[in-house]
DNA sequence: ACAAATGATACAATTATGGTATCATTTCTG
DNA sequence: CAGAAATGATACCATAATTGTATCATTTGT
C-alpha cells in the first residue's frame, strides 16, 4: 500500500520546483520539460493546487503559476489532503462484529493512535524542508 | 485512504471468531452465517490464511478451519501482509527529481521514520488483545 | 486580432479491489 | 463402496479508484 499517490507526488515535485525558483512565474510547458510528467495531467494537478490556494495562477500570454505562500507555510499534509482526501486509517472497522462491544472496540483505539501519530508527522513536514 | 482493506477486515473477523471458539473446527458455512460476509469470498480468504499458516484446514465432511497457533502469536501485521503485501509508504519517491540529490532525499527519510513506527505498532497488536 | 497561456470539464485507459463460479480432491458416514 | 459434505485451486467477472487525455472557453500581453 502507498501512503502517497501519484498526483500528490507530481504536485510535490511541481511545488518544490517553484519553491526553488521563488518569485518566478512558471508555465506548465516548462514544468513538463523539467519534471517529465504528462502535460495534461500536470495541468489538472496545478489547477487543483490553484483552487486550493497553494498556488496562484496568471492567465494569458506569459502566464503560469507561482507559489501563493512561503514554502515554510505549505505542508505535506495539505497537499495530500487535496488529492487523497482526509487521512482515515480506520474506516473499515466501523462496520460490526469484529469485537463484541462495538463502541469500545480495542482495535479502533489502537488504529486511532497510529493515525494521529501519522497525521502529526505529516503535518509537520513543510516544503522548505524538502529542498535540500 | 484506508490502512486496512476489506479482505483483511474479513480475515480479522474470522480469526477473532475462531479465537473465541478455541479448539472448535469451524466451517465456512458457520462463519458465513455468523459474520455475514459473502461466502465464496470468505472461502478464498480462509484458504489464504491456511496457506499462510495462520489457520489449519480439515477437509472432508465435518471439516473446516481452526487456528494454527495461539491467538497471542498471531499479529495484525501478519494478516495485513497476506492480503495487502508489504507496507511501503515510500514507493513513489524512489523515482526522481523531487530533490536535487536523490540518495539522501529528506522526504524519503521522514516517511521511512513514519513507516517504521506504523510497522512497529501494527506488529505489536495480536489477536488475543482484540477479543474483549 | 492573434497567440499564448490557464479554467473547466468530459471522457478514456489501466489497475486494484471485491466478489463469483466451477471443478477437483479429500474424508466422514451409512 | 457410494454419496454427501467439506476444502483446494483457479479462472473469471464487476466495480471503483487511479491515472491519464482531449477539448472548448476565457483571459491577457503584444
Amino acid at each position: 500500500m502507498k501512503l502517497i499517490t501519484r498526483n500528490t507526488d507530481y504536485a510535490l515535485r511541481a511545488v518544490c520546483f517553484m519553491a526553488k525558483h521563488k518569485g518566478k512565474v512558471v508555465s506548465v510547458a516548462e514544468l513538463t520539460r523539467k519534471l517529465r510528467v504528462p502535460r495534461p495531467f500536470l495541468r489538472k494537478i496545478l489547477q487543483s493546487l490553484n483552487r486550493s490556494g497553494i498556488l496562484k495562477s496568471l492567465r494569458g500570454q506569459g502566464g503560469g503559476f507561482i507559489l501563493a505562500k512561503d514554502a515554510t507555510q505549505i505542508f505535506l499534509m495539505d497537499i495530500m489532503r487535496i488529492f487523497q482526501g482526509k487521512l482515515r486509517l480506520n474506516d473499515c472497522l466501523l462496520k460490526k462484529l469484529i469485537c463484541p462491544n462495538k463502541r469500545s472496540c480495542p482495535l479502533r483505539k489502537k488504529i486511532a493512535k497510529i493515525e494521529s501519530y501519522v497525521l502529526k508527522e505529516l503535518s509537520a513536514i513543510n516544503i522548505a524542508s524538502l529542498l535540500e
